[in-house]
DNA sequence: ACCGAACCGTACGGTACGGTACGGAACGGT
DNA sequence: ACCGTTCCGTACCGTACCGTACGGTTCGGT
């Protein structure tokens, strides 16, 4: 029936980890063949469409390919999701930093980037059921998804942040004493209580105008807490 | 061989729900046996060891009780989890709202216990199994434990706070003019990332002091937002 | 003392899924 | 033209679990 869409041009890839070492290498490219992010993408779409309930033989339908290749590339069930959140996390990219010198509105400006680009990223339907898997083995213990996705979304976000507010205090523009303290309070007036009632099934996703919205006031409402000057 | 603890004093309790209609019945005392309650408690107990992935022999195993009683009762594995999250739901009580006229004192106070409050129930081992299992679920789309637990945790907590926040403006200390935004603001600020993180398996769980010291600092930094004179 | 109801323990059927094995087809290399 | 490799499609097996059925036991009621 679906024999349209093939190809046979892959040479072979040791992408099967050992399922342990190494879980959160973010920098590492060209990880995966071409064929193989055929088959991730297919099942971030199936993660989408009923959230990690799907089956290996589901996969191996939506990508067109064998449920031996896929234990073959993957290991087993675990190490083909993994495998598949590692990808997804490493398309994920930031804004960049203003590198020239700190104005107060290149410092807005740019703390508004980061909300908007975070906010997009939580309240997408990939993210969502991507957060929603990891959530639910992370309850069970039996995968390392929580990590990968805390190590590439909450920390991710923290690390990238910190510097800017560093610079933003070297510059006289913010006053926190803590960054860590001023990254949580960062974090709180973006994100709020959105991500938890999307990931509990509440149906009121933001659209790019409102997260544009809810961005500039929360970074108004940051830097009424921490600015200076 | 167990045969030590068993009682039969249960009036018959038509406690299986159809599985529709009025999920949220929060006001409903005395909705299931001593019996019943027994048995939701060793659900509750599975649910925080292996967080819903637990088979319903294992909880008439945990519970001294036989599967075809449990069916009985609760309709389906799914009727089961839906009563237990109601039941624990209708346990979690908020600190008392100041009845008499509002002090600046007064209010910080009252905004500081429920912080302390919303908290320690968010962080505790309890709420994050119930927590897990709704996301889950909610993605999934096989049960309303997300509605649950959505009802019952953020929104709840929001009903709550905002008779407060709106008399704390009345009394002019507070001078927001969008008392869900006001709301946004304190619950990003309490909470922050500190659910999300420990959803996803981060084991930073915040002691009794650490919840005290978030606390006071959300409510100092909310007031500094929105208070007034 | 007897009956019926509720319940426990266990065993059973059906099914869905993870993981493996096998045959065959499409390539690249020589 | 032949071979080895890679992969697809499918059939297969073992297991786990949901939901149900059955026998035996402990009650309250009369």
């Amino acid at each position: 029936m679906t024999s349209a869409a093939r190809q046979f041009l892959h040479p072979e890839n040791p992408a099967a980890r050992g399922a342990g070492e190494s879980v959160a290498a973010t920098g590492g490219e060209a990880e995966f063949s071409e064929r193989q992010q055929e088959v991730l993408d297919a099942v971030l779409k199936l993660m989408v469409a009923e959230g990690d309930g799907f089956s290996v033989a589901a996969v191996a339908r939506a990508a067109s390919c064998s449920k031996e290749t896929l234990y073959k590339w993957f290991g087993d069930r675990d190490g083909l999701l993994t495998a598949t959140v590692r990808w997804q996390a490493s398309k994920v990219r930031m804004p960049k930093l203003p590198s020239d010198r700190l104005t107060r509105e290149g410092l807005e400006a740019a703390l508004t980037g980061f909300a908007e680009s975070w906010l997009t990223v939580i309240t997408s339907d990939l993210s969502i059921a991507l957060n929603r898997a990891a959530v639910s083995h992370a309850g069970s213990g039996r995968s390392r998804l929580g990590d990968i996705v805390l190590t590439n979304g909450p920390f991710a976000m923290k690390r990238r942040i910190e510097p800017l507010l560093e610079a933003g205090r070297a510059a006289g523009l913010l006053g926190f004493s803590d960054a860590a303290d001023a990254f949580r309070d960062f974090f709180g007036l973006v994100v709020a209580d959105t991500q938890i009632r999307l990931l509990l099934g509440d149906d009121s996703r933001p659209d790019k105008a409102e997260i544009r919205a809810l961005s500039a006031r929360a970074v108004t409402k940051f830097l009424g807490l921490h600015g200076q000057g």
